[in-house]
DNA sequence: CATGAATGAGGCTTCATTCAT
DNA sequence: GATGAATGAAGCCTCATTCAT
């Protein structure tokens, strides 16, 4: 009937709604989209249940607005790692790390984004084609420059980040650390030279 | 598909676990594992909805069961499409036509995999790392005949996997269907040879 | 997601369904449809909350299965109050007293039906579509044989039903009894020659 | 309409509380009492929720004005229509008609009333009974100069609201328009005549 | 083996009302 | 006077699981 989450119009409410964002960032990420409840999200934010429905109307709301701010900051932080540099062999490296960092350090957010695609598909389809895009447009400038090998550069951008996605969750999500060199190693000759023997 | 009940039943029981682990494949993998009950299994099922603990003690064991047996079944048929072959570009194409192929044609048991990771960790940990021992094996193969640059085996394996799993996503799970086929080309030449230029 | 509200199929769950649309009908008779809950009911049913959801798919099924109940009961007895009769003016009291006599012995109930057009229009619209249709018939009847004036018998019947309706609702919900006779009589002597002096 | 605030208040204050009792009559003749909430009935009147506390103590006490202001109204239209005229059938077919016309134009006023009860019978039997009492009067006189059958005259009004109501009901509110001429021709027919044949 | 009724905890959400600013 | 954030009780409903037959 009434679902009209307000933005919240004084210093007060601004601060209710950031309580329940880190709130349910923690939860989600800790326990899971499913395991986590609104009850357990206000709990931890220390405000009432019916708060929450002030500020999002559903449990599922929240989850958009958390894997947008996840996307926006995993996004600026490869623009970060790579804006200035010239060199392309430390773009790749410093591409796949701060992808892979960003994992490490935020091993739950990590699991929120891949967990959304199973509550709402459209969640992480826009998370992942925006990622994807901007991949996208590093790999044709690049092409054009003549630096790698030419073709789709959305499917290279895919087969990336597909590389830096495995590493990623197997080496941040499951052991909690970053890859060992060698791992990191193997992968960026991997993307260099592909498989084949030089 | 390769049911191997756990207590030993007489054949209609047998019958009837078969009937629930077809019905469960089938609602977790249109609805996913939250949204499919234990009701309206039994009830696709044509059982009662009691029947389905004599099987199995939870849902999340079936669950188990199911990703166990999609496991086994890609597994099959990966050493399927490569077993014979003798050409190192043949088999790199079949083999990764073989995932996208599974994972088109089973796009939901697809689904169901990916999925198992935010219930039980562990059973797609075990299912992944299965995945990736028979592709590291594969590699080590092709690295001692020199066909293939040599490196961590394990890490090329992720590595491969990543971008099978991603085009898999893409193509089977949003679009429903296979790659096009220079979306495929350019994903062998990247495995081949990266990103460099020849 | 899962609605299907079962007819039960053994005695065990007919006295279960049986013991809810009891309780439910003095609970939503007594205090309002608004202010019973499901809980209240299934609290005076003796049975848990759950199991409500068994056999009705919401409260409002309830209502409406209520509804028809009553509305079954009502042109029952009006039926079998004029049945055997003959003289018209015998046909009219009765009638009417039927009318009154149900609303006062089952005063809640009367208050059901009435509320019920503010939870769903269409509940009660079918109700009194119904009744009315029955009026509607006798009056064509007696229309035909000579022995009423002429007219709509379709307003006709909503007239002496407004009246019905109108006594039942003062003297059995406001006030608990019938009517008294000179008030019935009066009525009566309305319904026969309206409001001309002789 | 004719707000008479309760507690003294500035021009500013006066103008509030008749957004406010506007608002409400709009959203409780729309969407039902119970379905209109505090918050759509400020929203609607463009004031802040709380602001609806300074002048009304509950939602309910809204009601209770609404339904006090709709009576006045309605019984001040009865007298307009027959006030001036002294032929009989005018004067029958005129209240009829004010009734019925009241209850086409205000459609949505005329579904609070009758909701009333179902909140607060005291609500509902006052605006009754003043409604009543104004019939009553009107029909005693016409007794009194010999124009109509002598009779419980309290009774014949409960047995013209009655016929009133139920018409309005029907055509106002079920189908939302007046009835249609043999219909109205065919109730006074029924006033004046009853049901005997001439 | 199979049934299906019963459970009851727990989830999400709404909303009348209060209160500090 | 007015605001709008905050409350928390209460409501409806779902569902995995148990159990008597």
């Amino acid at each position: 009937m009434n679902h009209q989450p307000r933005k919240p119009v004084t210093a007060r409410g601004e601060r209710t709604r950031c309580k329940l964002l880190d709130a349910a960032e923690r939860e989600i990420g800790e326990s899971g989209f499913h395991t986590a409840s609104v009850s357990s999200i206000t709990r931890r934010a220390g405000v009432a249940q019916g708060t929450f429905y002030i500020y999002y109307s559903s449990k599922e709301e929240i989850l958009r607005e958390l894997v947008e701010n996840i996307g926006r900051t995993l996004r600026a932080s490869l623009n970060d790692a790579i804006d200035g540099l010239t060199d392309r062999i430390e773009i790749e490296r410093q591409g796949l790390l701060a992808f892979l960092e960003f994992a490490v350090r935020n091993k739950n957010l990590y699991r929120v984004v891949l967990e959304s695609q199973f509550i709402d598909e459209a969640i992480y389809r826009d998370y992942y084609l925006r990622l994807a895009q901007a991949y996208t447009a590093k790999l044709q400038q690049a092409q054009q420059a003549g630096e790698i090998r030419a073709g789709s550069s959305a499917a290279q951008a895919w087969a990336l980040m597909g590389i830096a996605n495995f590493l990623g969750l197997r080496y941040s999500v499951w052991e909690g650390r970053l890859p060992p060199d060698d791992v990191i190693e193997t992968a960026l000759a991997f993307i260099r030279g592909g498989l084949s023997p030089d």
